[in-house]
DNA sequence: ATTTGGTTCTTGATATATCAGATTTCAGAT
DNA sequence: ATCTGAAATCTGATATATCAAGAACCAAAT
């Protein structure tokens, strides 16, 4: 009773609840500067804007309060907190994250997850030919994928994705320099080799290098001359 | 018209609104193994049990939520996924943040942080020879403050004081040994000498090194047999 | 015995009303 | 002009009612 007819995907807004639709919303507004620094979040008005009630509002607040984004005082309001000095600090908590899940990939590493890293760094190889940065994007995203799987280790994971305040529009702006596309891939590449080595020092050394540097280039377009030197 | 009676602190639970009491109630009850993992909250007999409507409980449950502690269903309810795996993630976690912290030290520590720190360190000696553990307690906190604010990060800082599991009773528990109270400021002078050193790699090495073997002694002694070998 | 379809019940999602703390405003006293 | 404090106002905190999705159950059909 198999139906021929392909169904189309429903609207992604769907999936999601008003919550976690909205939180989604305004975290993607702070992180590209929209809302900025201690701008005041004001839940009746938030609410009335979005043409909902203030109970998904808050929800979302919340989550963003926990996630470090948006400060809530009780009767009084609540601002956002994110900055530059915040991003390069997320940026630490990325690499300190990453090279430790880096690290246990190395040490749990199988053959399947190898070869399914090898694989997308060939797949890198030819995109960076043809310079094709949409799919350059998108095998980033496998490559370090494919690392989490690796390690075997969710939490940490889900913790890191926390740590994202990238975007795609600013992701293009980066890999459109050809000098920035190659010093990933020559990063990826070296990171690999650690892992394949199983040498859990080098492997994390390398990665938080890595994220380091890519985190550092992204806060200076970002944020530009806001961003304190550390 | 300075007022000479000293005045009692009030009673901490008026510190707290609603939601931040009951959003530390449960996850005290989650990290301490009293609300176990796939344990159900229903949030309608959970706010009823504390006397409480359901709004704020449910916004303590979505800080539980982005914290990793509790995942939410729409329509079906909220699990406890907190275990012995995710415990054993925790540590890595902390372990992780805990050392890029100690990295930032080592790099910006200033000479009224270098006071402070070796100031604790005399204040543990003292406390280890007359073993007062919950002196020790609250100068391993000292300790790790004071690295805290050497570093400069607040936002890590916060992301790091989120992967917390101890209690005070485990605590106890684990330092009521002379080797654990022995190895524990052992590491702590090596730590301290690295930073003093400014040796970022040092430091972080063996703080990460500090955090981990606590880590795994608190897991094994909260979780026992179920903690499994990585 | 298995499947189907509807009814009922449970439960989180959402909307709305009310409560109470904090800020602002401004008249009245000094 | 400055200070005081009470009233008006703003705002998050809390309580309650309602909505709708999913689960459980049961009876009728096969």
């Amino acid at each position: 009773m198999n139906e021929q007819v392909p169904l189309s995907p429903v609207d992604p807004w769907m999936l999601k609840n008003l919550r976690e639709h909205v939180h989604g919303l305004v975290r993607k507004a702070i992180i590209s500067g929209r809302l900025k620094a201690g701008e005041k979040l004001n839940e009746r008005r938030l609410a009335t804007e979005l043409g909902i009630s203030t109970t998904p509002l808050k929800e979302a607040l919340r989550q963003l309060e926990a996630e470090g984004l948006v400060r809530t005082e009780a009767r009084r309001g609540s601002y956002v907190t994110f900055n530059a000095r915040q991003a390069e600090e997320m940026t630490l908590a990325r690499a300190a994250l990453e090279s430790m899940i880096a690290r246990q990939a190395a040490k749990h590493i199988e053959k399947s997850h190898v070869l399914r890293l090898s694989e997308t760094l060939e797949q890198m190889k030819s995109a960076l030919l043809v310079a094709d940065l949409n799919e350059l994007i998108a095998l980033n995203e496998k490559f370090h994928d494919a690392i989490h799987e690796a390690s075997g280790c969710q939490y940490l994971r889900r913790l890191q994705s926390n740590q994202r305040m990238y975007n795609h529009e600013t992701r293009l702006l980066v890999l459109a320099e050809a000098h920035e596309r190659e010093r990933s891939f020559r990063e990826h590449t070296a990171i690999f080799e650690a892992i394949n080595l199983r040498d859990q020092d080098l492997a994390e050394k390398r990665m938080r290098e890595h994220v380091m540097t890519a985190g550092e280039e992204h806060v200076r377009r970002v944020f530009g001359s806001q961003a304190l030197g550390d």
